[in-house]
DNA sequence: CTGTAAGCGAGACGGTACGTCCTGTCTTATC
DNA sequence: GATAAGACAGGACGTACCGTCTCGCTTACAG
């Protein structure tokens, strides 16, 4: 007998089901890694993986849904979490990781066009959410949470929003500036905005809910 | 003579060209409300508009444009730049009025999958950037600068920035985690947090610039 | 189950290949008898026949392919081979059905259109020589090998050659010079022509296979 | 004052019509030996004469008619009209100088495509009919008419029908069998059977009406 | 060890949209 | 005042995907 793998199939019959999948998700992770979500087709995919645009259809409802496994099929997700002791080397090192991948490789640029398509595709949009963003930002929550029972940060900010403002700073450049900055020295600013505040003066006893006395 | 407007035509022959882009782009941005980007076409667009799918293919060179464009001549943007001489003041009404927009009206939810699509299609990653992003951020930046200038803000952080982390946290709410809150306590919250930090504990002598002693 | 054939179709998928085909066919040679080679057009025959443009063209690259498959799709296309023994009666038969069919009936001036389109149309020109042209000629060259082998014809001319000056003048008075006459006389009259020759003066004893003498 | 000749034209005035007809007419027939009638379009034709679309629709009606002009503004037609006293001699000479013009000339596939668009563009088939096919048939039928006046031809045969027979075969072999024979040979062949019939045995003294006797 | 049925590929189909080409009509500005 | 330049609607073209459906094959599992 000879091997059933390989990319060019010969026979028509059935295949185990899982190793079908499997070569559907390479054939589109490495179609979408190649020709960007423009080119990216169900029927091309099928086509590469030697396998029937129905059997595609059948496991991944959308273009979206496809792209989205294929994506995490083929990049590795590395998720470390680093705890040096101090939040502001641990928010800084998460945030450059990231920017990093989504500025000098090809996945950022992928996930980037990925996270567009989202805003059409809600069954994309859902898998991006639940299966990247969240857990992506529990890590960082959890570094907030470790750093407020250290008393590094207040107890009353409120750590999800804290995820937004420096994650979404890096992904409003991406998404809606464009993209040319995205620098190091970004991250640093940001995060040192963020543990220190902008304003200027001594602080009132009260920051936590007025704004200051004196000014109108 | 009988007035050529209207949109039932008669004749084959020329309409003055002003008269049909103008037809066009109510198409589109009417279209754009009622369907979304999903169900937008330029076939569509040009069958509304009475004209012919050649003449719009002249003057905008892709879908994305053509959205872009008819999305403003339909959206009213009212560029408001308020003053009440407080930052946090004149930064969350702003903000407040973007959430608004985005939460509340068929428009955000059209402006969201703009945004989305112009991941992939770089003409109306161009347009958006230089005709919508950049004004809007520019007003906010006025705003900062105007507060530095007051005293308000510290004089050595970066207003483009801060521009990221207010309004990026916004957009990631909206693009990347999923809709949900954006409610009025987030604003308040992220512009709090924006201008006094997040750090707990008596401020160093040479917080990058200085924090205040006493910060509660 | 209900019989799945009929022109309204319920669902999308696939009908069986022939059965598509056959429909298209007779769809196109109905609008082709209808209209004309003028209205003739892919669009109008894939909607008779509630087929999709592309699976037209699968199958025919050229519109004048597909007129041509219709047209013999339509037009019965008898090619009896009338043999009395005589080969003026044989020829004239031929020629009179061939004659009426262009002169009487909408199929002649579909032909004509036909041929003409195939001047312009190098994929209609090859179908109609070698799947019309050439079998009813190969009928009349029977008709004269026949009468050759009888001794009714000098068997010293080419067949072909007799088909063109047959054929051809009426071809001629169809194509070229208009076609008000194309009588039942005109038929007797170029057949005895070519039996005869139209030279005068007295035969001489071996006009088969001699030029006259006087002529270089 | 500039020339205002030349086909790259700039301004917009009036012209003088004689002038833009024959600039037309040029380009018409230059276009049409170029591309043949599949790329041959009133729109290129226009922009090759420096005229309007309007302008070329004024005088031509249709595309064919335009064609034909153009085709004889280009092609020069000489109309010699040979007399060596021979009638064999004179018809061979016409027919292969024709034969030559359509087997080797790039204006006799052009003239094939005319003839053929004729059949579905009226315009162009009266214009073909009355200004080309006719004249050129007189020419033959004098020819012929000569012959009969000389005793060289029987006088109770239809010049016209001749003319269909010979100039018919060679159509034929263009138009429908397809175009590779047509050599001068194929001429010499068609007029020896034209002239002395194709029939065996002794010729009877009227063959002009009857069959010969013995041949059931 | 064999029969059966589940699962699959191949591939055609209707449909929607695309972008292009050409036509015939109409307007405007020019000469 | 005839003209070119140019823009417009309309209609057809050929292409690309999509999601659906029917075949016929193959393999995996049940008996």
């Amino acid at each position: 007998m000879s091997s059933p793998s390989a990319r060019g199939r010969r026979g028509r019959g059935r295949r185990a089901a899982d190793q079908v999948r499997q070569e559907i998700l390479q054939a589109a992770g490495d179609l979408l890694l190649e020709s960007g979500m423009a080119g990216f087709t169900v029927e091309k995919v099928a086509a590469l993986a030697g396998a029937s645009r129905v059997t595609v259809h059948k496991w991944w409802p959308s273009k979206g849904a496809l792209a989205f496994d294929g994506y995490f099929t083929v990049v590795a997700s590395t998720l470390d979490d680093p705890d040096t002791g101090d939040v502001a080397t641990d928010l800084t090192t998460q945030l450059r990781a990231f920017v990093h991948l989504m500025r000098d490789t090809r996945a950022g640029l992928v996930l980037r066009e990925l996270i567009g398509h989202a805003q059409i595709d809600p069954e994309l949009s859902t898998a991006l959410r639940e299966r990247y963003a969240l857990p992506r930002a529990q890590r960082f929550i959890d570094t907030l949470e470790r750093a407020k029972r250290k008393g590094q940060l207040r107890a009353d900010v409120n750590s999800e929003d804290i995820v937004c403002q420096l994650w979404g700073a890096c992904y409003f450049q991406l998404l809606v500036t464009g993209r040319p900055p995205l620098t190091d020295e970004f991250v640093t600013s940001i995060v040192r905005n963020m543990l220190v505040g902008i304003r200027t003066g001594p602080p009132t006893a009260d920051d936590a809910g007025r704004r200051p006395a004196g000014v109108s």
